[in-house]
DNA sequence: TGACTCCGTTCACTTTCAAGACTTAGTTAG
DNA sequence: CTAACTAAGTCTTGAAAGTGAACGGAGTCA
């Protein structure tokens, strides 16, 4: 199967792989949540090919992840920022932020803290069920189809 | 910057994602989690390039995510089953999954359901503060420098 | 003996990526 | 007016990775 058809894949995790899910996207948009908003400046901060960044931002632009906003109109010139759609994506992102902070910080701890802003902490961040409140582990969860299943062709 | 240069990066996301951050290999996890532990399983699943499916295995075992478990001695054959560091992706991949659902369900709604079976509900996965207990909204985060950073080279 | 199973490996391409030079459109300095 | 500079891409070229199909090994089954 090439990547290109995984988006019409039955399944919300390949739907969303194909938009996010090569090797730069999600460093990409972890820059965007740092306030990164410039070509020039994503470019220095992750060091990738300026191909692959400018085909990059242009599928997230595409996919409504990013979008650009003009900020000098001679010459114009954009940056990009996260949309109510990108934004969404900060669960997952911090989900794997604290993984690697789990398995790979040194003895010293994490290079970054995340504090929020509403108890004034840093905190870890934690999967909890819309339902019950309860934290959610891998173990105590049973997937079934739901109303939007297709068979496979 | 070359793609295997980024586990030196000090970055939480970025270590992580050399790891779990190309095409394919959360879909091998996706399957993982469902249960596919076979080798022809996983590649029947996926459509997969098997050359591929293999280095991404080899990756996964060497990295301690998977682990090869003797199912059958003569001949000997094995099965990749989740670790309990592979098992700590689930806060990730089901935030990933989340995100799918939200964006990309038709009017049916979502392909799969998740049953949180300490309280029977399907739910959704909420990301919630580990120190006020709250849900964690992303504008509500400040990221700073914790104990780990080291400076740029 | 021959067909079959499972887990990979090899081969012959095709596609994508990395790194740096180049382009475009406009601004600022001399 | 000209030259240098900036930002946002685009182009080029060799290297790397991915694709799909065929092949191999080690054993089972009829």
């Amino acid at each position: 199967m090439r990547w290109d058809e995984l988006d019409r894949e039955n399944c919300s995790l390949a739907r969303t792989l194909a938009v996010i899910g090569d090797r730069w996207t999600l460093l990409i948009l972890r820059d965007a949540f740092l306030r990164v908003r410039r070509f020039e400046d994503f470019q220095q901060s992750l060091g990738i090919a300026r191909r692959v960044l400018a085909a990059r931002l242009k599928l997230l632009v595409e996919e409504g992840v990013l979008r650009k906003v003009a900020y000098e109109h001679r010459p114009p010139r954009y940056e990009y920022r996260l949309t109510e759609k990108g934004l969404g994506l900060y669960p997952a992102i911090i989900a794997l932020v604290h993984w690697g902070d789990a398995q790979y910080a040194g003895r010293r701890g994490p290079p970054m803290l995340h504090r929020h802003l509403a108890c004034g902490h840093d905190f870890r961040a934690v999967t909890t069920c819309s339902e019950c409140g309860g934290e959610v582990r891998p173990r105590e969860v049973a997937p079934h189809p739901g109303p939007g299943v297709r068979k496979r062709a």
